[in-house]
DNA sequence: TACTTTTGCACAAACGTTATCACAGTTGAA
DNA sequence: TTCAACTGTGATAACGTTTGTGCAAAAGTA
């Protein structure tokens, strides 16, 4: 079956490749293109089922219609949730994606980026694995617009959408506080990345003002076994927590199996919360109490922002930072008790 | 910044284009080019930081190297493991991965791989969404590798991968009926998939083995609500479920849920297995017995026959069917009890 | 009528790459 | 000595699309 190019309707209509080319794909007002030919034109490729050929397009303009999307594993339902409604949107404003995963190692997500510039792709959404900006700058640098999504870079001046994660984990932190707690835990994640910096200062500045010294700041990434080690050290203190912040539901899970093999229960003996809903926190033996991610404004708003990006030929425009933040929501479940 | 072509390459060289295109496409050998004009034209490309333009690559092969991956959802775990999975293997082999999440909507499945066509990918790894075949028919018949993954289609010469469901769902139904269970309800998802009605047929027909009535089969998609509804019917019969098989791990949970809301114990009251082994099942109220789907060997797997297929420019060999089922293991944990 | 303007369309060049053909110079065999 | 085979390289034409330029014909203006 030989492909249907505009040849093909050129041949088929009489008209030219010229004309059938600028019905197509759409500048036909512009060229002030007969109604009558238009229709016609317009028939043809929908009875030859004709899809444009994206490397020719693509070729002729130096840019594409494709998002490169990096994130770094799909295997954190986060993520995936975000890559989920990203992408979904993205192609129903007819881009494709692009998938980077990046099995959260920073050298492969450089890679990436390297792979996405010489695909000359249109944009790119970005969660960032670490602290490294370089390569994201190159991108600006191209003139390739970017988003970042959840984490971001201070020191380039690339828009962003992410959580308040500041003020989501003062605020969760503050509701432990009234709740009577004094010794709470904050188990982190990678330091490497500002969403988890921004949510251990949350803390901290909401113990401070709460009068309340900073218990425990411990762990080192978003994973089950940082969860597991770091609880499992703190259930040794002679001072336990009574309550226990896990900054991922990640850590979360490897945390309550730490507390499951010290015999402990929640929220009777201790409280647990964390930063991310997903959603079978709510099967767990207690249902987790968590900060939930507005994933689906920051899917939007990144996406809005992109292509604002990618619309606006105003070079100025285009090289303005955004900076959203998102103000998250606790959902309240079981597995806080008030502490006397 | 100008992008560098190989024409900067051959001007700084002072070889031809010919020449040029010819050593960087590893075709060097082929046509005789001295090493020496060899080392000159890399130096160059490697210090330009050349990347060939894929969009004239691919325009120029009428083929590319990139993968279509079509996946029903993200925000399904088991989904979103084997897009990790595959989408990191292929990216170290040098592919890249067009990414479509149909949002378990067989329209947007089917839009999506007319879109994959029109891009000419040079494959497609595809979990289908629904029963329709015509759209991956299209696929083959143009000359495009498909493999499918854990659902398939067994009326056109499609290959695929997939974890043997009808073993599995056997294997825990036989071991239920060891434990002494004779009311086994099973939870099913789609319909419309095979994968469903192969783990049907397991259960089925290990209960026949048994000597066993077929309990209940209930339900009509792999989601939490499917689940939930159908657990609140079989509970409220006289004559209840002692043991319950759910079919996905998002069916689980919804039966957790009515289970609970029933204040019905698991395991002391019923037991529960589940199909896919999600990673928090470790971490539930009573932890489940689950069927692990081999998710690194079916990726490894899968890409391994699409890249067989996209190598063999023999048509023959690239129209055979290969079918590999992958046979799966149980991960016992707490939630069955024996019954007498 | 004799112009200008508008309307509607087509020609041809370009985007970066690769494959086909061609060819000059060198080596080896008859 | 003559011809064949080999070595190393280049010109050029395509792949499918978009766009600046050009140019008739129709319509408007004086």
């Amino acid at each position: 079956m030989k492909n249907v190019t505009i040849k093909t309707i050129s041949e088929v209509t009489g008209r030219s490749l010229t004309t059938v080319s600028r019905v197509l794909n759409g500048s036909a007002k512009k060229y002030r293109i007969k109604e009558e030919t238009q229709k016609l034109v317009l028939d043809a490729a929908h009875k030859l089922n004709y899809a444009p050929n994206q490397a020719a397009v693509s070729l002729r303009l130096n840019r594409s219609l494709s998002i490169g999307l990096v994130i770094p594993t799909l295997s954190n339902p986060y993520f995936a949730d975000v890559a989920s409604l990203v992408s979904h949107s993205l192609r129903t404003k007819g881009y494709s994606v692009l998938l980077m995963d990046c099995d959260e190692k920073e050298a492969a997500e450089i890679e990436a980026v390297r792979l996405l510039a010489a695909q000359n792709v249109g944009g790119v959404i970005i969660i960032p694995s670490g602290s490294q900006s370089a390569h994201i700058e190159v991108l600006l640098k191209r003139g390739i617009p970017v988003v970042c999504i959840d984490r971001y870079h201070e020191n380039i001046p690339v828009s962003y959408v992410a959580t308040n994660h500041y003020e989501g984990a003062y605020a969760m932190t503050q509701y432990l506080i009234s709740c009577g707690h004094k010794r709470i835990a904050c188990l982190q994640g990678s330091h490497a990345v500002i969403s988890n910096n921004l949510r251990v200062k949350g803390y901290r500045d909401a113990m401070g003002a709460g009068n309340l010294p900073v218990y425990s700041v411990a762990g080192n990434s978003f994973t089950r076994e940082s969860g597991y080690i770091e609880t499992k050290l703190l259930l040794q203190k002679k001072e336990k927590p009574t309550a226990v912040f896990a900054l991922s539901d990640t850590i979360l899970l490897g945390a309550l199996k730490a507390i499951k093999e010290e015999n402990i229960k929640v929220p009777a003996d201790i409280s647990v919360v964390t930063f991310d809903n997903s959603s079978y926190l709510d099967f767990l033996a207690c249902p987790v109490t968590s900060i939930e991610q507005p994933v689906g404004d920051i899917a939007n708003m990144s996406i809005k922002l992109l292509q604002d990006r990618i619309k606006s030929h105003n070079r100025e425009a285009a090289e303005q930072q955004m900076k959203v933040l998102i103000n998250p929501r606790i959902v309240f479940r079981q597995s806080v008790k008030m502490h006397k």
